[in-house]
DNA sequence: ACGTTCGGTGAACGGTGTTTACAGAGTTGA
DNA sequence: TCAACTCTGTAAACACCGTTCACCGAACGT
């Protein structure tokens, strides 16, 4: 079907196998349990034809990493695809509390894709600027998010209250971003945005981030039973700060 | 001096040499660096005498998060010292930025302590209730802002803006927050501590480790050259938020 | 001075990543 | 069809790892 030969098949379900097996491994596990030889011995082979499909236990690791990418960008996208296509506001609180619930139903999955000091996920690595607009999980977002910008008149921030040392870095990632949303039929007019736009998703971003990555590896100083007011309050917040209200 | 028999002296300076070196691999090489063989190796020991002092290799690393929460919170009191004590705002800014600095300076520590799915630090796991209260790192934190708290009126949210399911839970964290106020001879009306209050110190919290995990993790969504505006903004946000301005 | 405790050694066990030489099946082309 | 070649696997070996065990000598309390 979709290999030619043979031998591509039996090589493209054994690389399948492998990835599923070192998941299993990382899920029971954490990273340190994800051993070649553990894999080889579920495989019902030995260690060293693991070298026939990765470099180094190192590479595979980094594969493991984008092959989670993509599956939490198709549980997005599933997620999605129940919604009205007009709600484009419930849709990004939906992409939120889909990565949060996400990210605490696998926490060694996060650990290892957004909590690993070293290996900076490098994903497609070809540019080096954008990440999000490369990697399956950041297209997600984004294009919830253009949806937004292209159905809702907000209320970003002025220009003016943008820190002057991240215009640049701001304006690099607009392109890309009016780039990427083209790519996917999302027309957005470059007025609409605005550096203060920019900013703002920014700040979304690392507030949206931050507070998952916190519930994640239980940072909280104090037992807080139920989080999840909290991540909906911020929701809120973030909403009102430019004047989203979720009913339209 | 400190201790009494020539025993206990030795033990003392080993127990200190193991942890440095122990702490040079963690820099070195992050957290699989961190090996007994060559913990032993530098300090020409064996490996096997390493078991005197530590039950296993993860108890070793248990001691180390808390030695590294004693570091992080030495460097913080360092910096306060130098500072006015009458510009309580600004020991807060200064203890956040101080935070931020460490982090980027340290992050393999960083993701050890603060970055792990795994052991929940437990660090001095009598009560379970409230880290912050008991860790030396997050005394400090609260020590400044008790301060403030003290000599500022600040605008918090109303406490009907606080999420129902939260309220338990912030009390109890209350109740211990005035109790290590007043162990630290800082007195605080138990009425400015609203629920409102204890609510925005937990958001505070959040926004702050949010920030610099993100950091250290390197998720931007794209490449920020220099993100210290983004993280000032960040703080000059919260701190307008409750009404405090930064001069006074 | 004696017995005990403590901090150290050396050998051993099973596990790990990785390299090397080698074998056999799958594929390809004359 | 058959030879050349590529691809996927093996077995052995190396160096390293955490951990346990029996043992030893110096420091210690009485």
């Amino acid at each position: 079907m979709t290999e030619t030969t043979r031998r591509e098949r039996l090589r493209a379900e054994t690389e399948r196998e492998i990835l599923h097996q070192a998941r299993a491994l990382l899920v029971g596990g954490g990273r340190e349990a994800v051993t070649l030889r553990a894999i080889a011995r579920e495989l019902g082979i030995t260690a060293p034809a693991l070298y026939r499909y990765y470099d180094s236990r190192e590479d595979l690791l980094q594969r493991m990493c984008d092959d989670i990418c993509g599956d939490l960008a198709a549980e997005l996208s599933a997620d999605l695809a129940t919604m009205s296509a007009q709600d484009t506001i419930g849709q990004v609180f939906a992409v939120c509390r889909g990565f949060r619930h996400w990210a605490l139903a696998h926490p060694q999955e996060f650990a290892l894709v957004f909590g690993s000091p070293d290996l900076v996920t490098t994903s497609c690595a070809d540019g080096e600027a954008n990440r999000a607009t490369h990697d399956p999980f950041g297209r997600i977002f984004l294009t919830v998010a253009g949806r937004v910008l292209a159905t809702h008149r907000i209320e970003p921030p002025a220009d003016s209250a943008v820190p002057r040392q991240l215009h640049t870095d701001l304006v690099t990632f607009r392109d890309s971003l009016i780039a990427a949303m083209a790519e996917q039929g999302i027309a957005i007019p470059t007025d609409v945005l605005s550096l203060g736009t920019v900013f703002f998703m920014l700040q979304f971003w690392v507030r949206l981030y931050g507070h998952v990555a916190l519930e994640v590896f239980g940072c909280f100083p104090f037992a807080v039973s139920d989080p999840e007011p909290l991540f909906d309050s911020m929701l809120a917040d973030l909403a009102a700060e430019v004047g989203l209200v979720s009913g339209n």
